[in-house]
DNA sequence: CACAACTATGCATTCTGTGCAATGTTTGCT
DNA sequence: AGCAAACATTGCACAGAATGCATAGTTGTG
């Protein structure tokens, strides 16, 4: 069950690329109003109906693909016997590490975000997604029970990622591999606030 | 610049929790795949085109209407010179307090998202509207410059409370001014957390 | 009452999103 | 290489979502 990496993976990895791309230059230079799944598919050089088999809509063509942990890491995170954030946060280190990162796309989505806020709310449904997933690993930790608790820290380390996100996206300076650590500075800030209770 | 409650207002009010009680009970029995927004209409007994005059999309009527702080709470958040984030809190007080709370819809629209999960990210993404106003508050305290700090603490204490409207909403003992008690509860659940950074 | 402001509705239209069937491409297997 | 299965692309048809516009009715106000 090894990671193969057929012609087919990659042209269709490509081809999402390439939709996504399409999609976040059209919106920003034409506006989110008034674009339509004809025009992506046209700049993108394909066809309606295929732009469909990519994406489900054309929000979620906008947002990319959503990124997983691998199987290691989630075999990793549960045999560790570390404390249970700082695991966590090690967890995402490596998720970063595997999908590469691609700052003029994150540049894009961020301008675009500025310019259409009507997007935020899209694009906050889109990291619950991910929220999600640390949610689950927090229950391999500490069982079902703990769910709710699990899905609070989840949000929380989430927000406090796509923070980070931003500002990376905009500091061509800094490097992917601080991103875990600015994330680590925004949760300690908001630790900060929550001391106050 | 008070509030007059004129017919016109209270027939509005009535038609659009007409609506989504419609959108929500037509989803939790028929399922919400293949709920069309005629037939919320006609549940509701309105024409599909005056469905649209209430909500912007089919999704906004199952959410319903987003509360929205009065301007005598902001005024006084804004002068108060207590520490912030019991001030916040007090502030969700006093805005759960003038809404008046509907424990039935709010349970309905809990089985909604246990039944259709699809619909979480939306609701979701629906939060970040309370949290964009929470966040609001914040930056009237701490100034423009602290606006990521305060978008990251309002996230927290948003999510806190949407998780405690499930909690309330599905044990009829517990008081609607428990609310923010439970909120605050939540909140140092998280801090508990974040204590081993 | 008279007039402005708002509301409901029908109709036409554009856009989104899905199912299906036909045709072509890639892959794995022998 | 040759073959069959799996997958990708596309066109077409169609149901549903959402908007603009025109019209007729209702409510608020002086």
């Amino acid at each position: 069950m090894a990671l193969k990496s057929t012609l087919r993976d990659r042209r269709r990895l490509q081809t999402s690329r390439e939709i996504q791309r399409a999609a976040l230059s059209l919106a920003l230079s034409q506006g989110y109003e008034g674009l339509t799944t004809e025009m992506i598919a046209a700049e993108a050089g394909i066809s309606q109906r295929t732009f469909f088999n990519y994406f489900l809509n054309k929000e979620a063509a906008i947002i990319g693909e959503t990124v997983s942990f691998d199987e290691e890491t989630v075999a990793w995170f549960r045999e560790s016997s570390g404390p249970l954030v700082p695991d966590l946060l090690q967890a995402l280190r490596r998720l970063l590490c595997s999908s590469d990162l691609d700052r003029g796309m994150s540049q894009l989505i961020d301008r675009l975000l500025n310019k259409a806020p009507e997007l935020v709310p899209i694009f906050y449904g889109s990291l619950k997604r991910l929220s999600d997933q640390l949610s689950d690993l927090v229950v391999l930790r500490l069982g079902q029970d703990a769910r709710a608790d699990a899905d609070l820290l989840a949000e929380a380390i989430s927000h406090a990622l796509a923070d980070t996100f931003r500002i990376w996206a905009n500091d061509d300076a800094m490097s992917p591999d601080s991103i875990v650590d600015v994330t680590t500075a925004r949760l300690l800030v908001l630790r900060g606030f929550l001391d106050q209770l």
